[in-house]
DNA sequence: AACTAAGTTTCAAATAATGAGACTAAGTTT
DNA sequence: AAACTTAGTCTCATTATTTGAAACTTAGTT
């Protein structure tokens, strides 16, 4: 996830910190070693860096190193502070009691789909336990409808940055395909996730758009199609509008930290 | 919250990161420059280099900064990997379900309460806990049985951490008054939150020992005094402590950093 | 006992961090 | 509207830290 180093020491060490988020289960130094760029030394003495701040955690047994607890204390601020969930959860609450499916509320994160909060059907849980999960963007309604708003530079530069790959028969295969959607999404004002990332799994996405236009967000109903079909999902547009105009307008007074100055996107 | 700088350059950049996340709210950069050991071109170069790394946000309309959206996206590593929450998740479901009431799940970090995950009541208490949030170690229910069972060299170390900062008339006081509260939670295995920290709000919490008897973390259920008693809390002393035999087995496998030897605690 | 691989330490050279001070921009007072 | 104040940004010589080749230690083979 292409992150900028070249903010010196620091920005080193959070690549460090980024590779071992990763690989998604505890790693050992020296599969850390095998892909860095750095020599060894250098990448020790990061690691043990990380693990002494607590941005990592050694297991001594395997020795093997995790993200650390500390960062679970830090993104309960990030949550509260930097994203939609504060202002949201009211009306994500209301939202989820009205249509009783799976609801999400996701965030553009590096031309990626950042989900932010979610409330189940069956047990209304609400934590950034589920947030904090990266999905792609081409492949999944919250990351079209947002991709849609963004301006044409923004767009294209994002675009470029998605991997398509094939999930089910059902995914974009690529850019073309994805403009295309894109155009019927700006058209409708919503869009939908036809079993392109899970087969069996459907939503209908809404964004969240400021007055002026700009992508805060989206939201999303997610179902089966066993229970459901897209039609059936359609019902859902005007509260799901009603939800998103309602998150703008609470988000009004609260300007938060614009995708496209953000030096990950190279705009 | 006592971090040890002297990891050279990124641990002087994550204790800022730190301070940032302390304040609660998005800071101005003369704020952090007021109560900062930095001088003002250093802190504003870390400033700088944690915004352009995506672990501040800041809003240019308020010149303000906050936690950023990176810290969200490494969390959900940190939690899965890293904490209790994946092992205990579906004991926390059963647990939620049998009980009716709010359900925490908490670990110690740096002598303090971190909560991983929450199963909100059926009948939802206006409380506001969540993963990432942290709390006081002495006066909460899961603080004090995870401190109850820490060898006495921990327990020390971890007491003179403790602010003793009175919540309500039935906040400890001071570290006799918790010393002779851990020695009656040994004696019964489980402990209780007599509204300590918060008015109308009582708990009985099991902690959640290894075979070796080694903290791993601390269940609790949460109600109200409008609604039962400590006496009718106890009724799920038997569900709590299978609850925390089997975390504690399906967690026999994993180990995972040990308290005792983080130099936050100074061990 | 010899070999191998993973992890750790050393130390001189290279590089990056440091911070006093100067500068700019924006807002406030006279 | 000029002088003043305050917050934020930039510069650059000095200083301190990072760097990484190489050597070493440890633990697990063969």
């Amino acid at each position: 996830m292409g992150h900028v180093t070249g903010d010196g020491t620091v920005g080193k060490a959070l690549a460090v910190l980024d590779q071992v988020a990763a690989f998604g289960r505890p790693v050992r130094f020296s599969e850390l070693l095998a892909q860095s760029e750095f020599p060894k030394p250098t990448l020790y003495r990061f690691v043990q860096s990380l693990t002494n701040q607590q941005m990592l955690a050694f297991d001594p047994d395997r020795q093997t190193y995790a993200p650390g607890i500390r960062l679970v204390r830090l993104a309960h601020a990030a949550w509260e502070q930097s994203t939609l969930a504060p202002i949201a959860r009211p009306h994500l609450d209301a939202l989820s009691k009205v249509v009783g499916e799976t609801v999400h509320l996701a965030q553009l994160d590096n031309a990626h789909v950042l989900y932010i909060d979610k409330r189940n059907a069956a047990n209304p849980v609400q934590m950034y336990s589920q947030a904090g999960k990266v999905g792609p963007a081409y492949c999944t309604g919250v990351g079209k409808v947002m991709l849609a708003f963004l301006d044409e530079d923004t767009i294209n530069k994002v675009i470029a940055q998605q991997s398509f790959h094939i999930f089910t028969e059902h995914t974009l295969a690529d850019a073309a395909a994805l403009r295309s959607e894109l155009d019927d999404i700006r058209t409708n004002g919503y869009g939908f996730d036809r079993e392109e990332h899970e087969p069996g799994i459907i939503c209908i996405a809404m964004p969240i758009l400021s007055e002026g236009g700009r992508v805060l967000g989206a939201l999303s109903v997610t179902s089966t199609t066993n229970r459901t079909t897209l039609a059936g999902l359609e019902a859902y547009v005007p509260i799901l509008h009603e939800t998103a105009v309602k998150v703008a307008r609470d988000a009004r007074n609260w300007s938060f930290p614009d995708y496209n100055t953000n030096q990950a996107t190279g705009i």
